[in-house]
DNA sequence: AAACAGGAAAATG
DNA sequence: CATTTTCCTGTTT
């Protein structure tokens, strides 16, 4: 039997849109892999689908479960090797556009290639770089044995970051400047009260402590909020699923057309949109602010 | 040839 | 009433 959607993330976790039909659940229930089960869902209800076959048992049960409390997740190792992870992660950071801070100076080249391209390639860099940005701080943190979170340090844990960051960049040792402060104290001087005590490199030592600043505050965010997810998914067989939606939604002349329509009607609720890079029947699920 | 994008209007709960 | 389906015209892949 073919295989109706291809979930393209390696798991998602989101609640339902309230009285929207169209979840994402809907989708992932359609797809699996041929011999692999991709997708495993905690049905909360009573399963009245006893008669069907296994493949689609999960399909039909989680078709009736839209108001039910519902959780996929897709192994990673399912993923599959054409398009997958490709769509989500850059590999080339160095094809990136440089997207400079603060100091500008950008040159005029041609404005609307680059608008496109900077666009386009924004939001894949802003997660490459703080995906770098946490990773280097997480194997910082279990070098030195301290937390990520600089508000947690104590006098000592200050002095270890200090002459790790010094080491990395190159600095000279500034640390006696900073001897007596904790992490509460050094997270509360701005960079006049840095360049009082170490003139010579309070710039970049203040910024890497602002770096490590706001990690701690992004982790928090995420962490307390709702996990991450973006449900890419590849529908294989648009004339199956469709099939399947008119099923469930008492529609016997549902068909791919109509069903794309109902998914575009999304693009305007920012619920569902293209993958960057746009491909046949390949839809994104937008990840919540 | 199929997928895509939306406007418009009917149907649905 | 909002949402979804139906039907449509035209464009893109």
């Amino acid at each position: 039997m073919a295989s109706p959607v291809r979930i393209q993330s390696d798991s998602a976790v989101l609640q339902p849109p309230h009285s929207t039909g169209f979840t994402e659940s809907s989708l992932a229930l359609l797809k699996r892999e041929d011999g692999l089960e991709m997708v495993e869902h905690k049905p909360r209800l009573d399963g009245s689908d006893r008669g069907h076959p296994g493949l689609y048992l999960s399909c039909f049960d989680m078709l009736f479960t839209e108001d039910a409390a519902w959780l996929v997740r897709v192994s990673d190792s399912s993923a599959p090797v054409g398009v997958g992870p490709r769509l989500e992660t850059c590999q080339e950071p160095e094809q990136c556009p440089v997207i400079d801070s603060p100091g500008l100076g950008a040159s005029p080249l041609s404005p609307t290639l680059e608008e496109q391209v900077e666009e386009r390639s924004l939001e894949q860099v802003q997660s490459l770089v703080v995906g770098e940005v946490l990773k280097d701080i997480e194997t910082a943190c279990k070098l030195l044995n301290i937390t990520p979170d600089p508000m947690e340090w104590n006098c000592g844990n200050v002095q270890k970051w200090l002459l790790w960051t010094e080491h990395l960049y190159r600095l000279p040792q500034v640390g006696k400047a900073f001897q007596d402060l904790d992490g509460k104290d050094l997270c509360s001087m701005s960079e006049e009260d840095f360049r009082q005590r170490s003139p010579q490199c309070s710039e970049t030592l203040h910024a890497h402590l602002d770096i490590w600043k706001s990690a701690a505050w992004m982790k928090e965010r995420c962490s307390g909020g709702e996990t991450r997810m973006r449900g890419i998914f590849k529908i294989e067989d648009s004339a199956h699923v469709a099939r399947l939606w008119g099923l469930r939604k008492n529609r016997p002349a549902m068909n791919y057309d109509k069903l794309s329509r109902s998914i575009r009607q999304y693009y305007k609720k920012g619920i569902i949109r293209k993958p960057d890079v746009s491909q046949r029947l390949v839809y994104q699920f937008v990840h919540p602010v």
